[in-house]
This record gives C-alpha cells, structure tokens and sequence, in this order.
DNA sequence: AATCTCAGTGAACAATTGTTCACCAAGATG
DNA sequence: CATCTTGGTGAACAATTGTTCACTGAGATT
C-alpha cells in the first residue's frame, strides 16, 4: 500500500501539465490558455492552481523542463547506437522519430513555443537548445569524420543540424499522415537532409576558393572559440 | 488635393496591422492578442474593428500575405543576382538579411506564427512556405550545379534549403546584437551552413554506398514526381 | 443642393478572466 | 489521542473581453 499523500500532489501536477498540453492540440499556444480553463480540464477549482505554480509562466517552465529531460534522454539512447557501423543517421533518426511519437504532447509543445512562447519560456527553451548543440558539436569533434572542419566551423555544423531537427519536429507531429509517395516520408526526408549536411561537413575544403568558386572569401578565418 | 476617401480607410487598415506587429514585439504571440488592445494600440474604438476585418484570425490572415508580399519580392531580388559570378551565397545572403532587417516587425510575425499561430494562419503560411520551396527547386534544376541529384532529391535539397532559413529567422530578429565574435555574426553563420548544404548536394552520390557508409541504402531510388 | 454611403463613435451586455479570502477535511506529526 | 499542515473548495471582486446596436458626420453620388 503506502500512498503518501505527497505522492498525491505531483499527480495533480502532472495533471495541471497534461491539462495543458491537451488544449494545445487543438492548435492553441501556449500563451493564449487562461489559468481557469487549465484548471477546469485538469478537473480542478481555479485557486487550487496556486498550490503548484504561482504562475502561468511557471506551468510552462515546467513543461519545459519536462520535454527537454524527454529530449535528452532521447539523445542518450541515440549515443549509445553511435559506434555501431553502417547507416547511423538512419540509425539515429528511427530511434528520435520513435520517442517523437511515443511522447507526442510534449514535443508538440517544444515544436510550438520555440519561437511562440513567452519571454522567460523562449529564453529557457534557446539555454536547453544550446546544451544540445554544445553536445553534439562535442560528440562530432570525437569522431573525427569531417577533417578539415576546425573546432569553430564543427560548431556550425552542430548548429544547422540541431536547427533542422528543431525545425522538423512540426512536421513530425502535425499529421498521422499515412499514404505518402513513400519517398517523402518524413523519415526518409530527414535523413537525406542530414545526409547533405554531413557530406558538407565533410568535403569542406577550407576557406580560400572552397570548391572552385571564384572571388571574394566568404568565411573570414575563424579563430579557436576563446572561452 | 484628392484625398479619396476610401485611401483613409486602407490608412486605418494598415495601423490596425501594425498595432498587432507593435504589441508582439513585446513577445507576445499573436493568438493571445484581444480584438481590444489592437483596436486601443491603433488609436481606435473597439467597434470600428469590423469595418476592416470579420475577426482576430482576418487580420492574422492580412498579416501573413503582407510578409509573403515582401518575401517574395525580396527574392526576386535575390535573383536578379542569381546570374552573377562569385559569392552568389553570400550576396544572396546579404540581400536577404538587409530585407529583414529592413521589414523586421513584418519578419518576427513570420517567424513566431510559423509553427505557433491558429490552424488557418498556419495553413496559409504552410502554403506560402510551399511556393517558394517550388520557385527555389525550380531555380537548383536550372542551374544544374548538382549533377548527381534527380529532380526528386533535389525538392529535398531546396526544402532543407528554405527550413534552415525559416528557422533563422529568430536569430536575425531577436537581437540587435552588436559586439559578437565576429565570425559569429548571422550573416557569417547562415552563410556558412547555407555552404555546407550546396556543398552536400553537389557531392551527393547517389544511393547504394553514399560516401563509403556501408550497409542499408537508406534512401530508395525515388521516381519522379506525378504531379 | 439634396441625398446616400459608410468609417468611426459610445453606451451597454453577458461572459470570462486572475486573484483574494475564509474554510474544510484528510494525512502527517507530536 | 490531540494538533498541525496543507491540497483542494466555493463565494466573491474588479477588470477585461467580444459583440450588439443606434448614432453621427464627413465624403461620394446624383
């Protein structure tokens, strides 16, 4: 048995959150749910609210801070398939597509408050967003597949393929979409565009007259990051 | 001296436009602005509203066909200089930022409703986002600096193409940002990633064993498209 | 000059909002 | 057992919301 009755307390929390989430599917940001109609779907009175969040803003911080552990966890998963050989985009892509689908609601609000939300949400969605780019970047230095990229140009790197994935996530959740030209599914797709990236990556050749176009240098000699 | 008066009236129209770009520089999303504070902002009686739009989502809708206006305009801009030698990224760039920052107000509201506005303003955006990802697919075949792509692959190419820009779109609005590492700055940055991408589809090789990776081909020869 | 059109006004409405307060009853603590 | 904590209740509040309606007065039309 055992029930403590604080345990009770995080279930109307998470009942508060899911609340939440659920308005959202219906095409709502998160910025425009009253406090009361959140309540009212988590079957509860307004002022209750209080006991959780002091704050609308608050929900949603913690929204975030729930998606970004289902995110990072995700990424875990992801890592640990990363020295197997053959097809490791492919690989990646199955297993985030996946956990995309298993936990639509709250990347559905990721992939809707990233650039809709609130002041203080958008500033902590872009540090949770960072540390993933920082990560990657870091896992891309190790594995040395793009030779002639230094340091400051990996990140770049890192940086466009986390800003893809970001900006695919609407596409992932929108439609069940089944019936498609069956090369344009979403996960073909991805994988191709992380493909072109990578090959990018990887036949950079430096600053000059980077693959025989002519004129002006684009890229000014990047310098190690001083930080 | 000729003042039609029904010019007035698209006057009024205009300041309710920007009255709604004017309140969401704050951070606020467009659904959680009241037909009220427009009409308050735009120095008129809640009322007159419906002189101009049925609704919050009419002038949603008269938003979105604003930017799509300017955004297209500025990629016929872009290219008339398509044809020129050198740095064709970068001087695309450049055109492209300076528009931005020309019609920043107009741009963030792209930018946050996007992913984040109501169904049929994301509807409409969707489309827009569609015809330019078919102008740009158009122009790649024309040039024909990607060999070994099919025009099927190279749809994906320009759909990378147009969601790298699109998901910029925050960084080039959000702050006036001066005093950056200097290779760091956006133009440098979404120059550089843009790079990478042509890079990639130009050394794309095709389907079996892309660039030595063993095992599954990950992507099935596509046919041509039927439509 | 007489008439019509219609963008903008101002009062009024029912509904919903965020927040307060005193109150309860069940679980934890002594 | 008695006491204290605390998640949830319900009434009440001032404020704001979207929408209606009859109106006005300056341009347009005749």
């Amino acid at each position: 048995m055992s029930s403590p009755r604080a345990a009770q307390k995080q279930q109307t929390r998470q009942a508060l959150m899911a609340a939440a989430r659920t308005l959202m599917d219906g095409g709502r940001g998160f910025g425009s749910l009253s406090l009361r109609e959140v309540t009212r779907t988590a079957g509860i009175v307004p002022t209750a609210f209080y006991r959780h969040f002091h704050d609308m803003d608050e929900l949603g911080l913690a929204l975030v801070a729930e998606v970004g552990e289902t995110f990072r966890e995700t990424l875990r998963q992801v890592r640990r398939n990363e020295f197997e050989l053959g097809g490791m985009i492919e690989a990646s892509t199955r297993i985030f597509l996946d956990s995309v689908a298993a936990n639509r609601a709250q990347f559905l609000f990721l992939a809707r408050e990233q650039y809709g939300g609130s002041q203080p949400v958008r500033q902590i969605l872009t540090d949770l967003r960072q540390r993933i780019t920082d990560d990657l970047a870091a896992d891309l230095k190790l594995m040395n597949r793009m030779p002639h990229l230094d340091d400051a140009a990996m990140d770049v790197v890192a940086d466009l393929v986390v800003k893809t994935v970001f900006a695919t996530l609407p596409e992932l959740i929108d439609p069940p979409a089944e019936s498609l030209p069956a090369h344009l599914t979403a996960q073909a797709k991805i994988t191709q565009q992380l493909r072109f990236i990578m090959i990018g990556g990887k036949h950079w050749q430096g600053l000059g007259k980077p693959e025989g176009e002519p004129g002006t240098a684009a890229v000014q000699e990047p310098q190690a990051r001083t930080k």
